[in-house]
RNA sequence: GGAAGCGUCGCAUAGUUGGUCUAGUGCGCUUGUCUUGAAAACAAGUACGCCGCAAGGCGUCGUGAGUUCGAAUCUCACCGCUUCCGCCA
């Protein structure tokens, strides 16, 4: 959500920004029906403060005549004040929908372009993996060492089922502690969320009302949330924070549900787009400076990097385009684990910061030395996510035989050197 | 799932019968006076939001709706908490 005044005072640049993320928005309708609230929010405090005015004379004694007469007088404020309230109420509703579906401006350093394609690389780390043999895709690997069963999966599940098995589920787990001990280490508090969320943390966080079609959904109303950044960012919902208890860093680990609605025809085979996986987030809330958003996006993007360096996967990293970015988004970056099989980079995770485009709507504030409370800005980033990093993992260090070669990083959490 | 009770501006409380409650008090906190410094004492301040250049106005007593000239106070629904029972770990 955009500051209605900032949208006021700078509607050419909030339109530019729509245009650049490719979302359609009209935002003249929402001047006009902003100009009708205040207009109505103004009629209605007046007659309020008329019906303030007499009620506390009634306070006071007089005649009953007197007293007859006002509350005839009343009764014609109050009819009013009925008509009125209705209106404004049908007015803010409207108002209130126009408002949703404002994004947030991208950042000037945002590519232009309409889809991932046009994303740029800003980053490329390591030589693309070479193999004296046939390499085999993942699924292939992992079905031979009985690390992986999509048969059963499905037949459990339905489409997009799997069970990890036997290394394939230690070696999710090896990951996942190594990761606690990873970001353990850059400062992040690990937190384990709840993934069941009411419907106000996904309004708060952009994912409705616009991406209600790849939630799951509760008989109470509730959703699954697809990523621990919801809960993380419903957690200081309606909250005032202390200045010197920024910036939080959270380490969210949860799993993760996905209906993948809008693309069942892609990645139908294997484990890079499955409706539940696990994931752990980096969340940051830090105080409202666009050179702090940035400063603490670089680190944010900056840690998966490091972290992938640190298994030895060659990766890129990209610079999300325009037409890429979510309705929050002010600046992403994604990056895209090499696999080998599909000779291409594929996203292991993303980093984004969104000023304070979510926390408007969550309600996050802080005191500022000058004693006025702002809205601190948000950010978010995958950690590492499981299972699709295995993708990456055993499609790389794969060798002749079949097995694969476990990262050296990994060795002690798994308690070996070889998978076969 | 059944029964009862409760939800007031950091915390704790007042708030009988609807009308100076534009919410009182205590604690805490902030500032000032006094003091070498601190404590104590005293004084002032201390919820949040919206509209407005300002003066000022309006709203919020868990949330929403209703009754009424007027609701923290009455009615209904919802949410949350507590206790007891049941059920399951």
């Amino acid at each position: 959500m955009l500051d209605i005044k900032f949208i006021r005072e700078n509607k050419d640049i909030v339109k530019e920004g729509a245009k650049k993320k490719h979302i359609e928005v009209d935002i003249d309708e929402l001047l006009s029906v902003d100009e009708k609230r205040l207009a109505l929010l103004s009629r209605v405090e007046f007659l309020r403060g008329e019906q303030n005015k007499v009620s506390v004379s009634m306070g006071s004694k007089l005649s009953d005549a007197a007293r007859g007469q006002l509350i005839e007088e009343m009764k014609l404020v109050k009819e009013e004040l009925k008509e009125k309230e209705e209106e404004l109420r049908e007015t803010i509703k409207t108002w209130q929908n126009l408002m949703l579906q404002v994004p947030n401006i991208p950042d000037i350093s945002v590519p232009e372009g309409e889809s991932d394609s046009d994303n740029q690389e800003v980053k490329k780390w390591g030589d693309i993996t070479t193999f004296n043999f046939e390499p085999k895709d993942h699924i292939e690997i992992m079905t031979n060492l009985k690390m992986v069963d999509f048969d059963r999966g499905v037949k459990v599940h339905g489409f997009r089922g799997y069970f990890l098995l036997g290394d394939g589920a230690r070696l999710s787990m090896a990951i996942w502690n190594y990761a606690l001990d990873f970001f353990s280490q850059k400062g992040f508090t690990p937190i384990i969320p709840p993934i069941i969320v009411n419907k106000e943390i996904f309004f708060g966080t952009g994912y409705l009302p616009q991406g209600e079609d790849d939630l799951y959904k509760t008989q109470d109303g509730d959703f699954l949330a697809g990523t621990a950044e919801v809960p993380l960012m419903g957690f200081h919902s309606g909250e005032i924070l202390n200045k010197d208890e920024l910036p939080k860093k959270y380490l969210g680990f949860s799993p993760c549900y996905r209906r993948e609605a809008g693309s069942h025809n892609k990645d139908v085979k294997g484990l890079i787009r499955v409706q539940e996986f696990y994931k752990f987030e980096q969340v940051i809330l830090c105080e409202a400076s666009h050179a702090e958003s940035v400063r603490y996006h670089e680190e944010l993007n900056r840690n998966i990097e490091e972290f992938t360096e640190s298994l030895g996967i060659p990766y890129h990293t990209v610079a999300n385009c325009g037409g890429d970015l979510g309705m929050g988004q002010v600046k992403k970056y994604d990056v895209e684990l090499w696999v080998p099989k599909e000779n291409k980079y594929r996203e292991i995770g993303s980093a984004s910061y969104f000023h304070d485009f979510q926390t408007r709507r969550l309600n996050i504030r802080y005191k500022d030395q000058d004693g006025k409370s702002r809205y601190v800005h948000s950010l978010n980033s995958t950690a590492i996510p499981t299972p699709r990093i295995l993708v990456s993992l055993v499609e790389n260090f794969q060798q002749a035989d079949g097995t694969i070669r476990v990262p050296e990083v990994l060795q002690k959490y798994l308690g070996k050197e070889i998978i076969s």
